[in-house]
DNA sequence: GCCAACGTTGGC
DNA sequence: GCCAACGTTGGC
C-alpha cells in the first residue's frame, strides 16, 4: 500500500543532545526518549519508517534547524519513564501501561549553514509553520510538505542570515 | 534573566 | 467540571 511521506520537526537543547551527538552515536542513530507531552507523543505514534525529520536546536543562540534525520523505528515504550532513577521517570507509567513512547531516528545530513529561527520568520510560505507560531512549545511537531520543500531549498542554497 | 504561553494538578 | 496555582518551555 502506498504511504505518503510525512515530515516532522523535533527540538532538542544542544547541551542535552545535539546533532553532533547524533552524528557520533552508533550508526548515527538514537532513541528519542524523554518526551512527556501527550500531543508530542501522539505525533510520534503517527511516524512511519523513512519519515523525514528536521533536527532543531532550541534554547540556544541562535536557535536553528541544523539538519535532517529520518525515522528508523516506529513508536515503542520509553523505558526511561519506568526507571525511578531516571530524570524522566513518571510514576504513572507501568510495564502494563507504559504511557510514554519514543522512536528512533538516524542522521541523514547536517546543514552546512543552519537556518536560524530569525531568518525563517521572514520567509514567504512559512507563515503557518508551527515552529514559528507565537508561544509554540511543542517539541515534536508536523511540518507541511510545502514548508519542508522551502526550508530544504534554503539550506541547499546556503542562504545566510540577513542583517536586520 | 524576563516573561508569555502554554500544560498539569488539585481543591472545590 | 471549573479554574487558580504552579511548573515548564523557549524566544528574546
Amino acid at each position: 500500500m502506498y504511504k505518503v511521506m510525512k515530515y516532522w520537526l523535533m527540538k532538542s537543547e544542544p547541551e542535552a543532545f545535539s546533532i553532533d551527538d547524533l552524528e557520533r552515536s552508533p550508526k548515527k542513530t538514537t532513541c528519542w526518549d524523554g518526551v512527556r507531552n501527550y500531543q508530542a507523543r501522539n505525533f510520534m505514534r503517527e511516524m512511519e519508517i523513512a519519515d523525514q525529520v528536521f533536527f532543531y536546536h532550541s534554547s540556544t543562540d541562535p536557535s536553528c534547524i541544523v539538519g535532517i534525520a529520518e525515522v528508523v523505528r516506529k513508536a515503542y515504550p520509553d523505558h526511561t519513564a519506568l526507571d525511578p532513577e531516571d530524570k524522566h521517570y513518571d510514576p504513572k507509567s507501568t510495564n502494563a501501561n507504559p504511557i510514554w513512547e519514543m522512536i528512533d531516528i538516524k542522521l541523514v545530513r547536517k546543514f552546512d549553514h543552519p537556518l536560524t529561527i530569525e531568518e525563517l520568520r521572514d520567509v514567504t510560505g512559512l507563515e503557518k509553520m508551527e515552529l514559528l507560531r507565537k508561544g509554540s512549545r511543542l517539541s515534536v511537531q508536523p511540518v507541511r510538505p510545502e514548508e519542508w520543500k522551502i526550508v530544504v531549498g534554503l539550506a541547499d542554497r546556503k542562504v545566510k542570515s540577513k542583517k536586520k
